[in-house]
DNA sequence: AATCGCTTCAACCGCTAAGTT
DNA sequence: CAACTTAGCGGTTGAAGCGAT
């Protein structure tokens, strides 16, 4: 497979948006809708790359994002989803309307890690430490970061956080999230189905629901072209399935968005 | 008030998957 | 069928903000 550069390097800004940027870029995008991100920055009048205008809207633009904090609900959904599908941040902001692949990707490395390491369960497999915790952590990050995740799993491992009510998979609101590690469910689990349903868009483009609606105009018919399916290498429809029984269970079944068969 | 260390998060980078030629 | 092209994903980085001293 070949590899294009990402864009012309020598002619491109890089670093933080500037405000005018960012009224061009939406300005371009109200008017003409998403897509083609490679020939959006020349026709918008941007010095960026179309990857960079992408990130820009996806992450921080887009109408339809729902700023501010995490509530405990979207916590717990994170923390159930990421031990049913891992490091799948797309999968996960799927299932968070109005959250973006990043935020929760940031969110959970700042935040959920740590409350997890709290409570006395791994982040990463979501199961109780067997180990003192920042051991554990230590041993399954590979964060360049470690040692302040150490520190703050130190810091934050207060006798009563680490005795034994620690390691139930417990919000702290009390909400009814199941519990993972012992619930039955399989934690080995690496695919999950495709987190909208599929739109006649171009290439990989998400549903237009995600993107509001006034925006997303007709993007869809500057390049006609066939459904991509989702990233999410080969899943098989068996193991969809098995997904989203899985989800059925959490409650998240994804309806509408979910290819299994069941709805 | 100044400095330092920690935390947060926007943005970048490298890579892969999948459509197109 | 292979090479090319493009969108999108996940990991990582670094500047800015903030609290502690």
């Amino acid at each position: 497979m070949g590899r294009s550069p990402c864009c012309e390097k020598a002619h491109t800004n890089k670093g933080a948006w500037t405000k005018e940027e960012d009224q061009r870029l939406v300005a371009y995008i109200n008017a003409h809708g998403e897509g083609c991100w490679r020939s959006l920055p020349k026709a918008a009048g941007l010095q960026r790359c179309g990857k960079s205008c992408r990130l820009r809207w996806i992450n921080y633009l887009r109408p339809d994002l729902k700023r501010g904090n995490f509530t405990g609900e979207e916590d717990e959904l994170i923390i159930n989803l990421h031990g049913l599908l891992g490091n799948k941040w797309s999968m996960i902001a799927g299932r968070l309307p109005g959250r973006t692949d990043n935020e929760i990707k940031n969110y959970w490395n700042t935040h959920i890690k740590r409350k997890l390491l709290a409570r006395g369960i791994d982040p990463k497999t979501h199961r109780p430490l067997s180990v003192f915790p920042a051991t554990a952590a230590a041993a399954a990050s590979s964060s360049h970061r470690q040692d302040q995740l150490m520190t703050a799993a130190r810091s934050s491992c207060s006798p009563e956080t680490s005795s034994g009510a620690a390691c139930c998979y417990r919000s702290d609101d009390e909400a009814s999230a199941p519990t993972l590690h012992d619930g039955g469910i399989d934690l080995n689990l690496s695919i999950s189905p495709p987190r909208q349903p599929p739109s006649p868009s171009p290439m990989r483009q998400q549903a237009p629901d995600t993107t509001s609606g006034e925006v997303v105009a007709d993007a869809s018919s500057e390049k006609p072209s066939p459904n991509r399916e989702q990233q999410s290498t080969g899943t098989s429809s068996s193991e969809r399935k098995k997904i989203c029984s899985c989800l059925n269970l959490l409650g998240l079944h994804g309806g509408e968005g979910c290819t299994c068969g069941d709805g």
